[in-house]
DNA sequence: GAGTTGTCTTAATATTTGCTTAAGATGTTG
DNA sequence: CAACATCTTAAGCAAATATTAAGACAACTC
């Protein structure tokens, strides 16, 4: 996640710099309105956190132009401005959450979190040169697709996300297809004959393994 | 726009209802928790305002309960509870924003605007050379207008806003048909039947694919 | 208020898909 | 090479979905 920061207090900047990188976001810095203006137009940022006053440009004016284009960006304002009146200016101007200074850096990393909560539910797993997308239900190998029936596509999922570990049949036959009790009739086999064939991956020496006597086992 | 007030103290509550109100939201309000958690398991809001200290169930824990079923209605606190340990609580539990009493009303009409605001911007979807006008109710499809009824209009509006995601087919009855508990007389197939039909879209390789033991889901 | 029209829902039937089984082929181990 | 595990194939079957038709209901017309 990709956070721009325009800000001309360098002790605010590198604060923020040094505590957000900590929490593991990618920090980009502006030093004045215009300069933000530049980097937002050549790049794309996850999320922008904007002081009021600033320098060429001041945050108000950047945040109406950022979103004259760009209406998704999250923006935050972070200022000292901190009237009723000021905050709904900022507001109005297009700024997703206004946090007024001083303010408490626990605060602003939960509110950051707030925006970037729904965006992480591209939830997709990989093997490989394989991608399966979970919520599209969609299953790539080298950016084409390949159509996986429902039972097919549980039992590749579950193999991804027990990537590294032996999978026994038991454990397969009670997560996948919810048989809890000893009952093997070769159904695994046959799922995983028509996943191998339909992703063209050989029995020997690829990302999905047979482990003899006990189950299978995905690997990059 | 619906919002739901979850608060006991009656004051606020007929101070933000008529406040709200003038501003052209539909107000639905409840005065202890589990009453708010009853209402949120049959209806669907378009935005929650939550108090903490409620009869029953307090706001944190609803936050939470609603969170378990639906991560996407924005939930607003708007609590005495001012501590920044609070706050952040709040926000961890689910929250989207979260406002101190007293607060101005102004401030919290816009901090309600900005989750309305990229909303309203779906006034047209498309899908492929298919375009429905939600505020106009019509729907195009290479320039040619096709009468859908209202639940087609509906249901079709709904896939195209969750374009790239399989929608199941308990989400579509909760969504569409605000269907809550499990339920299924083949409505769905129907209404999906009638859509391509009049829209001319073949069963395989079209816009609209029929995603087998789940439910459909609509792609450019 | 009876009749008309259009939509929604249910139910019944047709069709398709994919799950499961079983049985023979192939491979592995001691 | 026997015993066993896994692979592969194909056919029957069950379940999911598509399709059609008919009844329920509401809004509108005469």
């Amino acid at each position: 996640m990709h956070i721009l920061i325009v800000e001309d207090e360098l002790g605010i900047v590198q604060f923020l710099k040094q505590g957000l990188q900590e929490e593991g976001y990618q920090i980009t810095t502006a030093g004045d309105g215009s300069k933000g203006f530049e980097l937002i137009q050549n790049q794309k940022f996850d999320l922008i956190l904007l002081d009021w006053m600033l320098p060429k440009i001041n945050g108000l004016d950047l945040c109406k132009a950022i979103r004259v284009k760009d209406q998704q960006t999250p923006i935050i304002f972070l200022t000292a401005k901190d009237t009723v009146q000021e905050t709904i200016e900022g507001l109005k101007a297009g700024a997703n959450d206004y946090i007024k200074k001083p303010f408490s850096f626990e605060e602003l990393v939960e509110r950051i979190k707030v925006h970037f909560r729904n965006k992480k539910q591209a939830a997709n797993l990989t093997l490989g040169n394989i991608t399966m997308d979970l919520t599209r239900h969609i299953v790539l190998k080298d950016k084409e697709e390949i159509a996986l029936t429902q039972r097919e596509f549980e039992l590749l999922a579950y193999l991804i996300e027990n990537k590294g570990k032996v999978c026994n049949r038991n454990q397969i036959l009670r997560d996948v297809w919810e048989i809890n009790f000893e009952y093997d009739t070769g159904v695994i086999d046959v799922f995983m004959n028509a996943i191998r064939k339909k992703l063209n991956l050989k029995i020997e020496e690829d990302y999905i393994k047979t482990v003899r006597g006990i189950g299978y086992i995905a690997n990059d």
